[in-house]
DNA sequence: GAAGGCAGAGTAAACGTTAACCTTGTCTTG
DNA sequence: CAAGACAAGGTTAACGTTTACTCTGCCTTC
C-alpha cells in the first residue's frame, strides 16, 4: 500500500537514473527556529557542551525528542573530520578464522558508536588497490587489517597517510612499525605435537600453511621442537605444505596415507584443513580417532560440531578481534599504546579426535 | 620507524582524547589552483561531466594522477546526499546462512562502488533501536534486512522515512509493501521428504524451525504434502520444533531416538540443526546413512565437509544476496522494480547422508 | 560604584564539494 | 554579416554542522 516510495510514477520507462526525492529531513536550523534560539545553541545541546542554561537546554532537548530529528551524518563528518566508520579488510568472507575475529570486533565497535565496514579483496590486487584508494578519501577513521599475507603496499600507504590501523594475526614479520595482534603460534604448534606424543604417537604428520608465512613456519618450528625434545627424528616425508584450505587437507592426507610408513596422527595447520583431513579419512574408511588421530588449529565455531568433535589448538579469535578494535579506537582517539605488539595465548582444546595410536600398520584399505 | 604517527609525544600522560592531527590533505581547490582553472572545472573532470575541453581535461587528469589527491567523501556525501554506504543488518554473525548471503551482497556492491556496513543486532531490541536511530542520519543509502523474524518496527520506519530497503529470506508474511527476496521453501520441504520416501523411508522425523515463522511452517507443509501424496499418515510424534540452532538438532534427535518407534530418517530444518543431528547420532553410535538418513536445508558451505557429506536442500544463498543487492541498487537509483517479491528455486543436493532405511528396529544401543 | 569576571547566547566563517546559472567567444547559417 | 547556437569555463550559493569569537547583561568584589 505504501509502495509509492518504490515506484516513481514517472512514465519515462527506464529513465536516466532519476534520484529518488527523499522527503526533506528536519535540520538543526529548523529545530533552532522552533526553539527560538540559534543553531549554535542547539548544537551545544546536542553535543552536551557547556554554555547553555538549564531551562533552555531542557526545552531544546524536549523539542528534539518530540520531533524525529536526527543529526546529518555527512555534515557532521565534514565539519569534524571523523566519519564514525571503521574498515575491516580481509581476503575472503569465509566463516572460520575471519568470522571469529569479526565477532569480537563487532562487539567492541557496537558500544563505541562506530560502524563496521567490511571489505573483501578476494586476493585480487586490483580490488585491493581500489579499496585503498577509497579508504584514503577519509571516509574511514581507522582500519583493521586482516590480511594473512604481507601486503606491503597497504601497510606502508596507511602509515604514510597517517591513517590509524591495526594488523591482526598472521603477519609476515613482527614489526614495530605498526600495531599488531597475534597469538602464541609457536607454542600452539609445540603443544599440539607434545599432546600427540603424550598419547604415544611417534609418527606424526603435519600439514602446514604456506611456508612463506611466518605463522606457518612458527607452527612447524613448534612441531620440530616438540619432536626433538622427545628425541624423535623429524621425518621430512611427514611434512606437507598446504595453504590453509580444506582442499589441501584432503590432498595432503591422501599423500600421507599413501606413504610406505604412514603416520598415526595428523596435525593440520588450521581447522579448515583438519576438516579436509576428516573428509579424506572418511573416504578411505579410516576411523577417527581409533585409526588416526587428528588435531587442528584455530578452534573455529564449527570445530566442536564435527563428528567426532575436533581436538584443536585454540586461538582466542574473538578476544583478538576485541583487542584489535580497542587498540584501534585508542589510536584514533590519539592516545598512545602501551605495546605495539600483543600476543594472546593459544590453548589446547581436547575433544574427541585424538587417541592412542593403533597397533598395526595402516594399510591402504579400500572397504 | 615511522611510529611517530602513533605516539604523540605530548607529555600529558593520558590526556583528554586529543584529536590526532592528520596531515592536511590535498583539496580540489589546490588542484584547481595548480591547473589554473576553477574548482568547477576540476569537479567536472572528476565526475566525467561534459563542459570541459579535451586539452584541459587531460591536463587536470594528469595533475590529479600525479598528486595523491582523493576526493573528500564527507563533502561529497553532504553535497550530493548519497553516502555510498549500504547497511546490512542481521541478528548475529554466524557463518552459515548469513555468510552465504553476505558473500553475494559483497560481490555486487564491490563492483558498484558501494561499501557494506555490517551490523548485528544480537537479537537485542535496544541495540536494534540504536542502529535504527543511526541509520536515519542519512549515513546509509539503503538497507538490506536480514532479520529472520518480523521486526515490524524496522520495516515500517524505513518505509516511512523513505529509506530504500530489501528484506531477505524468512519474512513472516509475504507482503507487497516492500521488496523481498526468498526461495521456494515449501517446494524444498516437499522435495526433501519426497526424496526420503523414494529411498524407502516411511517414518521420517522432522525438526522444524520456530513455527511462528512462515518459512518454518512452509517446510513443514511441504513435508506434510509429500507424505499425504504417498498415502502415509502424518505422525505428530515425529514433528519436533526447534529454533534453527545446532543445540535443537541434538536435543530433538535424542527425543526422536527415544521414541518407541523411532524414525529411519531425519529432516532437519536447516544445516545447523542437521549438524546437531550428526552430533547426537555420533554420540549414540548410530551410523549415517546406514542406520539413519539425514537431510538438511540451506546448503551452507560446511555442509559438504561434514562426514559424511550432508545431503540437503540448497537455498541459493549467494544468488539471493546478489539479487537483493541488485534490487536495492536499483531502488536507490530511483528505478522501479519489475517485481517486489522474488523467489529463487531451491534444489536437492544429493551427497552421502541418505540411504535406504535399515531393516530392523533401531534400539538404544550403547556400544 | 567601577572594574572584572562569567554564564548564556549569538555571529559568522569554515569544512570540501557540487550544480544551477552566468559569461565569453567562436562557429554556423540564412 | 547579424543572430543564434553551442562549447568551454567561471561565479556563487548551497549542503548541515561545528567552533572560534563576540556580545550582553548581571553578579562579584574591593
Amino acid at each position: 500500500m505504501i509502495s509509492l516510495s518504490y515506484r516513481l510514477p514517472t512514465g519515462t520507462g527506464e529513465g536516466p537514473t532519476l534520484e529518488p526525492k527523499r522527503p526533506k529531513r528536519l535540520t538543526m536550523v529548523e529545530i533552532a527556529r522552533r526553539a527560538g534560539v540559534s543553531t549554535t545553541t542547539v548544537s551545544k545541546v546536542l553535543n552536551q557542551r557547556p554554555g547553555v542554561g538549564e531551562k533552555t537546554r531542557a526545552r531544546i532537548q524536549r523539542l528534539i525528542e518530540q520531533s524525529d530529528y536526527v543529526q546529518n551524518h555527512a555534515a557532521r563528518h565534514l565539519r569534524r573530520g571523523r566519519s564514525g566508520l571503521i574498515d575491516l579488510v580481509l581476503m575472503r568472507l569465509e566463516g572460520g578464522y575471519d568470522l571469529g575475529i569479526m565477532q569480537g570486533v563487532q562487539e567492541v565497535l557496537e558500544q563505541s558508536g562506530y560502524r563496521l565496514v567490511v571489505f573483501a579483496t578476494n586476493e585480487d590486487e586490483a580490488t585491493e588497490r581500489l579499496w585503498l584508494r577509497r579508504i584514503l578519501d577519509q571516509s574511514s577513521d581507522g582500519v583493521l587489517l586482516l590480511l594473512p599475507y604481507e601486503r606491503v603496499g597497504i601497510a606502508d600507504t596507511l602509515l604514510e597517510q597517517g591513517i590509524p590501523f591495526v594488523a591482526i594475526g598472521d603477519r609476515n614479520e613482527p614489526t614495530t612499525a605498526f600495531p599488531t595482534i597475534g597469538s602464541t603460534i609457536w607454542l600452539g604448534g609445540y603443544t599440539a605435537t607434545e599432546y600427540l606424543l603424550s598419547l604415544g604417537h611417534r609418527r606424526i604428520g603435519i600439514i602446514t600453511g604456506p611456508l612463506h608465512l611466518t605463522t606457518s613456519r612458527a607452527r612447524l618450528a613448534g612441531y620440530r621442537e616438540a619432536l626433538e625434545q622427545a628425541g624423535i627424528a623429524v621425518d621430512p616425508a611427514l611434512i606437507c605444505e598446504g595453504s590453509y584450505l580444506l582442499g589441501d587437507g584432503i590432498r595432503q592426507t591422501e599423500a600421507l596415507l599413501d606413504l610406505p610408513d604412514p603416520p598415526t596422527a595428523i596435525f593440520a595447520g588450521n581447522d579448515a584443513q583438519a576438516t579436509g583431513v576428516y573428509q579424506a579419512l572418511y573416504r578411505r574408511h579410516v576411523r577417527i580417532p581409533e585409526e588416526m588421530s587428528v588435531i587442528g588449529f584455530d578452534d573455529v565455531t564449527y570445530s566442536a560440531h564435527l563428528a567426532p568433535p575436533l581436538t584443536t589448538i585454540r586461538q582466542p579469535l574473538e578476544e583478538m578481534g576485541r583487542m584489535a578494535a580497542e587498540m584501534l579506537l585508542r589510536l584514533i582517539a590519539g592516545q598512545s599504546l602501551e605495546t605495539h605488539h600483543v600476543e594472546l595465548a593459544t590453548s589446547l582444546v581436547i575433544r574427541e579426535s585424538c587417541g592412542p595410536p593403533r597397533q598395526g600398520r595402516l594399510g591402504r584399505e579400500k572397504s
